[in-house]
DNA sequence: AAATGCCTCAACCGCCGAAGT
DNA sequence: GACTTCGGCGGTTGAGGCATT
């Protein structure tokens, strides 16, 4: 028998004398004389260069793994075993990434860690989470619970004589898939009185730990009751919910009320209808398809990558809690593209969420009335119906942008498309004012699928009288068919309207800030390190910076400040609301697709 | 002391996406 | 568009050490 330090792999002759097996001091001393003269890239050189007889997967991993400087040896300490249980709780088993958040450790040292300790608390029947860790993802818990199967396989066989504690601890109805985030076996019973360090109790304590799970499970169900009871009812106060209601009254987003999730901004273009940023690609951005128009456009929305867009999401995709929790949703999967491919739209990443789902601001439907859809799957709302009913938009409605030239985007990617103004009709859309912006800074366009055109400014305004009409008639449709409401504004143009609502907001801004000021909050849940910039933004520039209009139109301004505020308390209020979400009640991040 | 089982960890393997041709 | 190469990632393997019986 060949020494596994002696193997070669024979499997082609090119490759005959490639070494495998546990490196020698002597190859690690030739590794490491390559990356001084080479840098860490180029490892199938690694071999021409320094006659080691390894492959350039082989080199790369025991550089990265055991040469590298910083590298961490040693157990990992109570801080790190935290941390990995929480990264993991949230991303699964994405190793790299968890690497990612502990210098000096490798993805490789981090999966092994994991893999034993799942097998060694399965055994003993002990969650796999500490209280104090986030309540996981669903899909994360299914090898631990497959363990746990098979652990009770084992002690059914094994302890067949007598009416084992183990087989009590384990009852099936609570290993169901269907309920693992609320599987006593998954979470330890108290969250306050447990430590990570203590919390890996020995099968003796089981028993209490079961006891205790039910009963913590039961109280978990009458908070979700009571959860998705305020979010049926969320009112911080009368108060602060009229003037919200005045405020969104004067936004023109009429029959929402406070429960639309806080999420905000989709994109930023002060001059874009549709609230889209341009930009061209960046060397570090990721591209996720949004919208696939069927028969004209695919548009796609193109992640920012700056460094504060990643900062706590490697991978720039985190969805709201508070959205979840509502389960908005995009229609369709987001899909993985080339960079090469290009695009088109700058987003800021926290509103591109996980593969299947993205979020909104509905105060920026004015702004942006055809950038979104509404779909529940889950927990819907009268709000949420509401909204659907109101903007029936979809997303494959998407798809206007600048010419080339404005854009930065090279002339061989394709042009941009409205898609025709009859989604804005559905709206109560009263951004025409930023239409005409749009419109007069673009040279090109094309609507309703036609041939693109040049667009004239009298083309530009036949285009906004035709919306404004539009618009009048689906508000006059809704007075008539009896669905109007104290939310409705009065009959008035487009531009009447946006301008009296220009002229409101800052009464209302002021409003609201002292309402919030005095009602002071806690701001960690947006604190998440992605604040602070704005799409249109990939280079780290802070939003205050970055997405104020260039020129001083103060319309424009008055837009900012408002988005700005929302974000800064609007969003936060609203986190207050929705965001004491219990332990076990739902995941926060979902299904984030992985560092592309 | 020998047998057995378990654990750790380094390394390998297959797959996938990006980039180049 | 097809193909190849390269790098990265996650799953798996198996040697070696340790603890238990």
């Amino acid at each position: 028998m060949v020494a596994k330090d002696e193997k070669v792999d024979a499997a082609s002759p090119a490759q005959a004398e490639l070494k495998k097996g546990p490196w020698k001091p002597e190859e690690d001393m030739l590794l490491i004389e390559y990356v001084k003269k080479h840098g860490e890239r180029d490892w199938n050189m690694v071999r021409k260069h320094s006659g080691l007889a390894r492959c350039g997967k082989s080199c790369r991993l025991r550089w990265n793994n055991h040469l590298r400087p910083n590298l961490r040896k040693g157990p990992f300490s109570p801080d790190e075993e935290k941390l990995i249980c929480e990264l993991h709780s949230q991303m699964g088993n994405k190793w790299a990434r968890i690497a990612a958040m502990l210098p000096g450790r490798t993805d490789n040292e981090i999966k092994n860690f994991w893999n034993t300790r799942v097998k060694r608390l399965a055994r003993k029947g002990v969650p796999l989470y500490p209280a104090d860790v986030q309540s996981p993802r669903p899909d994360l818990l299914n090898p631990y619970l497959h363990h746990l199967d098979a652990q009770n396989n084992a002690s059914s066989s094994s302890l067949s004589t007598s009416s084992s504690s183990n087989l009590q601890l384990h009852p099936p109805a609570l290993l169901s898939p269907t309920t693992p985030t609320s599987h006593p076996l998954l979470f330890p019973p108290s969250a306050s009185s447990q430590t990570f360090q203590d919390y890996d109790v020995g099968l003796q304590d089981s028993m209490a730990m079961y006891d205790a799970a039910l009963e913590n499970f039961r109280q978990q169900q009458q908070q979700q009751q009571m959860f998705a009871s305020a979010m049926m009812n969320d009112a911080p106060s009368p108060q602060l919910t009229s003037s919200l209601q005045r405020f969104k009254r004067h936004r023109s987003v009429p029959n929402l009320t406070i429960s639309v999730p806080p999420v905000r901004h989709v994109a930023l273009h002060p001059f874009s209808p549709l609230g889209l940023s341009t930009s061209s690609s960046s060397p570090m951005g990721r591209s996720v398809s949004v919208a696939g128009s069927p028969t004209t456009t695919t548009s796609y929305m193109h992640v920012a990558s700056s460094p504060h867009s990643y900062a706590s999401s490697p991978t720039g995709m985190v969805l709201s809690p508070t959205a979840l929790q509502l389960g908005i949703s995009m229609p369709q999967p987001a899909m993985r593209l080339p960079l090469s491919s290009s695009p088109v739209v700058n987003c800021r990443p926290t509103y591109l969420p996980r593969t299947s789902s993205f979020s909104f601001d509905p105060m920026l439907f004015d702004l942006n009335p055809a950038a979104a859809q509404v779909t529940h799957m889950q927990n819907p709302t009268q709000t949420l119906d509401a909204i659907d009913n109101e903007l029936a938009f979809s997303v494959e409605d998407l798809g206007i942008s600048m010419d080339h030239e404005t854009t930065g985007i090279p002339p061989n990617q394709p042009s941009y498309h409205v898609n025709g103004p009859q989604q804005m009709q559905t709206a109560n859309c009263n951004n025409a004012g930023l239409l005409d912006e749009f419109l007069k800074e673009a040279e090109t366009i094309s609507i309703r699928g036609e041939e693109k055109a040049e667009f004239s400014a009298e083309q530009a305004e036949a285009f906004l009288k035709e919306l404004e009409s539009d618009w009048e008639q689906s508000r006059l449709d809704c007075s008539t068919s009896g669905q109007a409401s104290m939310d409705k504004p009065e009959a008035q143009t487009v531009r009447e309207y946006q301008m009296e609502s220009s002229m409101a907001e800052p009464e209302l801004n002021n409003e609201l800030s002292n309402l919030l000021e005095a009602n002071p909050m806690d701001h960690s849940f947006w604190n998440d390190g992605s604040d602070g910039l704005d799409l249109g933004c990939n280079n780290g520039t802070p939003k205050s910076q970055a997405s104020q209009p260039s020129d001083d139109n103060d319309h424009h301004h008055q837009y900012y400040q408002l988005n700005h505020f929302i974000d800064d308390h609007l969003g936060m209020e609203m986190h207050q609301l929705t965001g004491s979400v219990p332990v076990g009640a739902s995941p926060t991040w979902d299904n984030m697709p992985g560092i592309y």
